[in-house]
DNA sequence: CATTATTCTAGAATATTATTCTAGTCAAGC
DNA sequence: GCTTGACTAGAATAATATTCTAGAATAATG
């Protein structure tokens, strides 16, 4: 019990100076957010933050790190069922804009600052994880490639043609500059994505 | 004459930083680029910084301004030469891919550096140029859209499904994660705006 | 030309902010 | 109830952005 206290204060604690970051850095952008500015919202004091993070980018990777793997996990399945080519590929799409409706500020951290994350050791572990997702899907596609069930196109292709609208459009809707929620969306992109991978 | 010879100097010393700003912004980062790495890159003074742009974020911007204006610049009378819905639709396309291959640290700045400017009085600027800018394609795919030629579609939706592939390889590409250069998929990605938008 | 105003450059001084350091507190297990 | 390790606090330091002051170069004016 007492134990369990201590785990409650220290996941507290680091839970909330991830919330009050992932607020901050989604107003301001990483940048302009200031460790002060972090202690004083979420209450935790200068010592703690770097207890728990090092610097200010591991904050930023950190929450990078669980935002893909949240997404990512939710994706897990979704090919295993799907009957065919058309199926997948709108399951994928599907699955994308479904996550970004509901982790907007996940997605909006996700989306605008992955370049400022260098290449700290969290990064590379994200990294690294992201391309064994990435070969999982390669690997359902595959033999619908091979088959003709997909039309057959430069392997770089793929994914931009798959996600690229959804992810456009992501953008427009994170930064404010489209009002109208992205699942509204949803089919809209699905078909799309759909007409540019099936065979002619 | 002695005017020219001024305008050279300060032309010099502006240029000069914006080109060290450039490389060094899209090297490291905005964030982890100094003033003093600036400096030491471009041979001028803190003090010549700090007269030319006032702080480091307008360097930024006004990296971001001039190469959104260069790009925009290269498109217009593209369409207005366009016969018809389909050659204006791959127009668009192929003209930002064009654009992304032949000025790829632009580029690069741009798609990733968005997020981290702010809304100085040169942002703005750059924002109201864009939407003039997109309000003139916007009139221009009206008719098409109006008689049928183009999808009719929920208008939010449209400048994804135009660009928004072409857009996500370059960030593949820029970012170094795809090798293969962006020209070589030019039709397909042409192809692909076309298809996501042509009637049924 | 000479004079004056303006723009630009230089680098030192200052202010802001990230990070480190030291001294503790707290809970868990013995 | 002692010891250990995880955690917190906030002061001290270091890194960096920005401002300031002086002066050099250039342009404008009479």
């Amino acid at each position: 019990m007492t134990r369990q206290k201590s785990i409650l204060r220290t996941k507290n604690t680091r839970e909330k100076i991830l919330d009050a970051a992932l607020r901050s850095f989604n107003e301001h952008g990483i940048e302009a957010t200031t460790i002060e500015m972090i202690r004083e919202d979420s209450g935790a004091s200068v010592g703690s933050v770097y207890h728990h993070f090092g610097n200010k980018e591991n904050i930023g990777a950190t929450l990078y790190l669980e935002a893909v793997r949240d997404y990512q996990q939710g994706l897990q399945g979704l090919l295993a069922a799907a009957e065919n080519a058309e199926a997948g590929v709108k399951a994928i799409t599907r699955s994308y804009i479904d996550w970004v409706g509901a982790n907007p500020e996940q997605a909006r951290f996700i989306l605008y600052s992955r370049r400022y994350l260098a290449r700290s050791g969290l990064m590379a572990e994200a990294e690294r994880e992201t391309q064994r997702f990435l070969a999982a899907i390669a690997n359902w596609f595959k033999p619908l490639m091979a088959s003709g069930k997909i039309k057959r196109l430069p392997k770089e292709c793929y994914s931009s043609l798959l996600l690229g609208s959804a992810h456009d459009y992501a953008r427009l809707w994170l930064s404010g500059r489209s009002k109208k929620p992205i699942g509204k969306f949803r089919d809209i992109f699905a078909e799309a994505a759909w007409s540019a991978l099936k065979p002619d």
